[in-house]
DNA sequence: GAATACCAACTTGTGTACAACCAGGTGTGC
DNA sequence: GCACACCTGGTTGTACACAAGTTGGTATTC
């Protein structure tokens, strides 16, 4: 409980903002759930200050909420609020892939992303949560490869909030392989300068991951609620 | 100095949050300015803490910088930050549009602006401040208009990080009158939805708005520095 | 005079104490 | 049995104390 065992020039505010992002995303902190400042600053071993920092920053990523006086509680789940996100980050990445296309001579930026995902069938990974993060790594890589710095700050930010719903896409080997293809797709397209071509492949991609996201979270949300009796306030219904 | 004087219910963090914010935009906290913590915190009233919270909203917001156990310091401009602020921002704002032209018969929504806009020259307004409000509130509502939150979310974000330099764009009479034609002239091509037309307007608009506030900005710069010996760190030059 | 080592003041990062306030349980009156 | 008032524990918001580290000035030495 002192502070012997901490590293130097760590700061724990940082540490303890990414443990509580992780904990979200690996459901050890559920929608819906409630805490307080103290709960957590005891459990990380540190005292409120630096929990507080940390909350403040995830309350403005609207990754929880703080109740006045009376505790914090993980957002509900929010369709529409992921429905839009899915939006947004669609016109972001076609913009992006419009100025790759449009502009002379940067697509040697690519290169990496050819050699990870334009490979055939048994060089391909097949582990979920690595294709997963190799998904959100070609597109983030893709919009950064734009050249706009804020445009990819804000789509890095888009991908810290749908990471949550968007790796169930690769649970099943069918999905990982559609990835695998349009992905391959896309960088042809571009890499042929084909705007509306690769505008049109990407759309589609993000469509098709959105899809299958949206089915596998229904799901898996009605399972928890009736095996953990997730009160009504885990999920927040609306008309997206 | 004590507590007796606030109001209740009243957050100061919020309060020191928003007051340093506007000593920014109105030139009190010059870019590259460098303060303490206490320094705030005596100036204000208030303790370091609800200080520390403020400060670390703006850094996230990247109006500020902290210098490890060294101090705080304003931004310094930087003009590519604010090129690409504007790119995504045409972005989002086209983006807007299209929805709104494509979809049906939402465009009542836009009355307000409507009303606000397109009028004859003697009804128009011409105090700057007041324009530069209402141009924000413009584009603002315009992407609010196409229903996605988060979109506009980030819109006003950029809205409020482009601020600083973009209301310099009012300061004179022709500017102001350009604007009421252009926001006009882009209102009716979506009211007649031409979906084409009324991107390549407001493209227009914004890219004629940034290049002016290039210019003012270029120029105040350099009297400021000029006159009040500003250091080399205010200003960051970017090939942007 | 110039360069360097040292020191003191100041800065942020963190822990802790207290104040204002909300919520839920408990007891009371009906 | 039910409604309502009260009260107690717990929660966040703020102030303050201390620790770790940086910086700029000063004294010293060459």
């Amino acid at each position: 409980m002192n502070t012997r065992a901490r590293k130097k020039n760590e700061r724990l505010a940082e540490r303890i903002y990414l443990q509580l992002k992780q904990d979200m995303f690996d459901f050890r902190l559920m929608p819906g759930d409630r805490f307080s400042e103290n709960e957590v600053a005891e459990r990380m071993g540190v005292s409120r200050t630096p929990v507080r920092e940390a909350l403040f920053r995830l309350q403005r990523e609207t990754f929880v909420d703080v109740l006045y006086r009376s505790g914090w509680q993980v957002k509900p789940f929010d369709f529409k609020y992921f429905e839009e996100l899915y939006d947004v980050r669609t016109v972001l990445e076609c913009a992006a892939v419009r100025k790759l296309c449009e502009h002379g001579g940067e697509l040697n930026r690519l290169d990496n992303l050819v050699s990870q995902w334009c490979v055939e069938k048994p060089q391909r990974l097949s582990d979920g949560p690595v294709v997963s993060g190799m998904d959100e790594h070609f597109h983030e890589r893709l919009v950064e490869s734009a050249g706009n710095n804020q445009m990819a700050r804000i789509h890095h930010d888009l991908t810290e909030r749908l990471r949550i719903i968007r790796r169930l896409d690769f649970t099943s080997p069918s999905r990982v392989e559609a990835t695998y293809n349009e992905h391959q797709a896309v960088l042809e397209a571009i890499l042929h300068r084909q705007v509306e071509q690769a505008q049109l492949l990407l759309c589609a991609h993000i469509e098709e991951s959105r899809n299958e996201v949206r089915k596998i979270t229904v799901h898996m949300l009605h399972e928890a609620s009736v095996r953990a009796e997730l009160p009504a306030s885990s999920i927040n219904k609306s008309d997206g």
